[in-house]
DNA sequence: GTCTATAGCAGGATAGAC
DNA sequence: GTCTATCCTGCTATAGAC
């Protein structure tokens, strides 16, 4: 891997670990073994670094779609429902939920990318679910956007909880609930 | 009121607007009128003040419980996700929210500290739901707490979406779909 | 492209006068 | 209890050699 990939990659990382204000240039360079400097020639300010790991979730995120996009609705959902399970084994929360709590201490450009990605998810969980509605695979109230916004904050936010409760198992349970949920 | 709970009042608002590692003891100052100094004579270091600032929610929420304690389960439940609605109006997320993002990056003292708010909110909650199911007021599948997981995580990640979406509405539609999931 | 060196600033915190 | 003054540390960022 390159240099400058494997800063955005440490850099995702310890966003989603730390904080975006608690991590720092310092804290890459030691996992790196580069210097801070180095990593300035790369990024000049730590906002293109934030745009550049919001840029690389983006990628991901369609890299996913793409993989799934033959697929059938339950299979796609449990690909969006996968993000999580691998986030939550790191111990970290998602860049979404991260940032959201520091939003109005950072640099615009970096919101506002930010906005972009979230669009992204809920329009994709949406229209899986009304797929998933329309074939009867997926039974549910309201609009498919409005029950998106209900199985999207239940992910996000369990991340953050679970941190706090300790119960490895609460993770699962939220997840197997938001299932079990559509499909009954 | 006091020098003392106005720092505390302030900081609680700054943590969670800005996010506990960006709001410092010059925006307090600044904003009290006061200076530096004056802060450090009443919380010694960061973590005190983080400490006192859950002690004022734990405060507030017990206040809130007792307040309702004769009630039926739906005000009960109303009740709580009033809380929610109050903070919104504010373009604030909760506190359990805002220092989750932050968790490896704080002190042990103030994570343990949120630990206790966590498991107070879950266990009333779930108390709640399952008081409201045995009357008949509300239905749904799994146990009380794994149930008040999903209300939770809805109320306290809406909250930090809501930020980014910029539509007015999702936080309401969210709300009013928690409520009518259960009652219906 | 990576380094050394350092500027420049803001953060948390303390000493001691009033 | 509140102030002025100050310390020390860590941060983002830059200049310039290699």
């Amino acid at each position: 891997m390159s240099t400058r990939s494997d800063i955005v990659a440490v850099s995702d990382t310890l966003i989603r670990e730390k904080g975006y204000n608690a991590f720092s240039y310092a804290d890459l360079a030691k996992t790196l073994g580069i210097r801070n400097a180095s990593i300035h020639y790369y990024f000049p300010t730590k906002t293109d670094l934030a745009i550049a790991v919001i840029d690389r979730q983006l990628e991901k995120l369609n890299e996913l779609i793409s993989s799934v996009t033959d697929s059938d609705p339950l299979t796609q959902l449990e690909a969006y429902l996968s993000i999580y399970t691998h986030t939550r084994e790191e111990g970290s929360v998602c860049i979404v939920g991260s940032l959201a709590s520091d939003l109005y201490s950072i640099d615009e450009r970096i919101s506002n990318h930010l906005r972009t990605l979230v669009d992204e998810i809920l329009l994709w969980v949406a229209g899986i679910l009304e797929r998933g509605q329309d074939s009867g695979v997926f039974h549910f109230t309201g609009s498919p956007r409005s029950r998106a916004l209900l199985v999207v904050t239940n992910m996000l936010a369990s991340l953050q909880l679970v941190r706090l409760t300790d119960n490895k198992n609460d993770f699962e349970t939220i997840k197997e609930a938001v299932l079990k949920e559509l499909t009954t």
